[in-house]
RNA sequence: GCUGCUAUAGUUCAAUGGAUAGAACAAGAGUUUCCUAAACUCUAGAUCUAGGUUCGAUCCCUAGUGGUGGCACCA
């Protein structure tokens, strides 16, 4: 329909004998100004040396096809006609879970990495907000249809594991003993401020951080491999949590030696200060960062740069490499884009780094170093709770099921996270994710499930939903329905799940509203089997716009 | 000091340069002999400052202010 009122709103301007005129044709933000506007008066006006509305009138005269009504300044608003609407309902229908999918990416192999834990450190509330992102990003592209691979780059080595197994040093903890990923959290905590504050044991940890690379102490080995084991069995049981299943995992210590050798291979690319290897930003904006320390090993810098050749060694030839992380890292991200584009200029073209914000708490910032986290699993728990005894005290006899709980948990979770422009930093506030209501991940969810109930007792009363015997006017709520697919594909378009969050929001409300207005398992109306239609379209948009954020859409709660 | 991002209601968030700046929470007032009240209805409440571009600016440009991140061997 879009595409219909575009064109012929272009022949009517060839007539005109006006060229060049950049008019839209998007929906009115106010239902009752019509389905799609355009302000093409107001843009062509000045070239034609018209008044705007005097141009529109002109202009609409030409557009017969279409019941046009003029408003404000000189929009031209279009309405569509009933059937627009109840053939997007039978759509809706007929596509099931495929509806809001595109081809828009068919054919495509996208990479998407995110989430990217350290061993040895806490996977903490941070984390939780970054899977979420990368996840529902993920979602989007392969709801576009891409072939997508979903990629953790985990930092094995580094100066952060040595901190932590200094610190298992201190505690005294050895392969042996039955250590958790909590203990670890400590060692780290324990090594990193011994760093900071005390000279020799930041000496002996630099000496560590060696040793872990090449490799060459046997106890040190035995300690490290226990640890990061640990770590890595604790993040699966997370992963299984949120319902994020990696393809591939690729770890520092693999990519150090590749970023090594690249950046040694480069020469001209990287020159020599103070003994290190660095590439010098400055000449296009930038700053300069070091690629390769003095003392030879390979920074994060170096490491990143391998990680890019190594994921098409291992995945295979790619279109596109989406990168999800915290902002705190884009500008390090573009000095790195730019020597990648001396290294190997066809892969940086494909390469994209999504810089989301930081997650907050209410008390101030996070900080493993000292410990002031908060573990994700720890807060998942908290917030089940809470979900299991809203449950209680609504549908009791769901009272002891834990596993939806935890699916409304995460919903809450997920939703917060998801719900605004992911460029900002995000206050996590503990009181309002308990909050299961207004605008929140439970409120979809019981909206999905109240339909759920709602078509049941429907069957049950002998309705059959139907496209047929549709009332004259279309609800309000069908006015929006079938904007679905436009909002998953700009959502996709602009990696910005936010859109989504909002859409099923605003479509959740007005089927609440809906659902207070009108009886819908009336069998004496004869609009129910519409109205049935109506509201199974409703729960399957809901059901896969939850999906693509990553949240569940239980049947009962 | 240089630089990136950011600034909307008491709070958390929306708004491809468009019409009366939308929600939710919190505040106040209502709705359950009726399909799940995790719901619905109503009331009150906001674009950091100063310029500029434009028919039209929360959005683009310039300057300032506040917040936050980055700026060499951490990641």
């Amino acid at each position: 329909m879009k595409e219909q009122i575009q064109q012929k709103i272009q022949t009517v301007l060839d007539e005109l004998g006006v060229t060049d005129v950049p008019f839209t044709v998007e929906h009115p933000a106010d239902l009752s100004h019509g389905d799609y506007a355009s302000n093409v008066a107001l843009v062509a006006s000045k070239q034609l040396g018209k008044n705007p509305r005097e141009l529109a009138e002109e202009i609409v005269s030409k557009l017969d096809e279409f019941e046009t009504t003029i408003a404000g300044p000189g929009f031209i608003n279009v309405h569509a006609p009933r059937s627009f609407f109840v053939d997007h309902v039978a759509q809706s229908i007929a596509a099931g879970t495929n509806w809001g999918k595109s081809e828009l990416l068919a054919g495509k192999k996208y990479v998407v990495e995110y989430t990217d834990p350290n061993p040895f450190k806490e996977f903490h509330v941070g984390h939780l907000f970054t899977n979420s992102v990368g996840e529902s990003v993920s979602r989007l592209i392969e709801f576009a249809g891409a072939d997508t691979k979903r990629l953790c780059y985990q930092g094995d080595v580094g100066m952060h594991v040595a901190h932590a197994v200094w610190g298992m040093q201190q505690m005294g903890l050895t392969p042996e003993s039955n250590f958790t990923a909590g203990d670890l959290g400590k060692a780290y905590a324990l090594g990193a401020t011994a760093y900071k504050e005390d000279e020799r044991a930041q000496t002996a940890i630099k000496a560590l951080n060696k040793k872990i690379y090449e490799r060459s102490d046997e106890v040190v080995n035995a300690l490290y491999d226990k640890g990061r084991e640990v770590s890595l069995a604790y993040f699966e049981t997370i992963y299984a949590i949120v319902g994020t299943h990696f393809d591939e995992y690729f770890f520092e210590s693999e990519a150090g030696p590749k970023g090594k050798e690249l950046v040694l291979g480069n020469p001209k690319v990287f020159s020599d200060s103070d003994g290190a290897k660095v590439f010098e930003g400055e000449q296009y904006g930038l700053h300069t960062r070091v690629f390769l320390n003095s003392e030879g090993l390979p920074t994060y810098e170096a490491k990143e740069l391998a990680l890019a050749q190594m994921k098409e060694d291992r995945l295979g030839v790619y279109d596109h490499s989406i990168i999800s992380t915290s902002n705190e890292i884009v500008a390090y991200f573009k000095v790195l884009k730019k020597a990648m584009s001396f290294v190997y200029p066809e892969l940086e073209k494909k390469t994209e780094h999504i810089g989301h914000g930081t997650v907050r708490l209410t008390t101030g910032k996070m900080s493993s170093r000292t410990g002031e986290v908060i573990a994700a699993i720890d807060f998942i728990e908290e917030i089940t709770d809470t979900a299991q005894e809203r449950i209680a005290s609504a549908t009791p006899e769901l009272a002891q099921d834990r596993a939806l709980a935890q699916q409304i948990a995460l919903g809450a979770i997920k939703y917060a996270t998801l719900k605004g422009n992911m460029l900002q930093d995000m206050v996590f506030d503990k009181e309002a994710a308990l909050s299961f209501e207004g605008a929140s991940g439970p409120y979809l969810q019981y909206t999905h499930a109240r339909i759920c109930s709602v078509l049941a007792k429907a069957a049950d009363a002998g309705i059959v939903p139907s496209t047929d015997a549709a009332p004259e006017e279309a609800y309000a709520l069908e006015k929006i329905l079938y904007r679905f697919p436009e909002v998953v594909e700009e959502a996709m378009l602009h990696r910005a799940p936010h859109k989504v969050a909002q859409y099923l929001t605003e479509l959740a409300g007005m089927f609440n509203s809906f659902y207070a207005q009108e009886k819908i398992a009336d069998p004496s109306d004869p609009h129910a089997p519409y109205k049935a239609r109506v509201a199974q379209s409703v729960a399957q948009t809901l059901k896969n716009g939850l999906w693509l954020l990553g949240i569940e859409a239980p049947e009962r709660m």
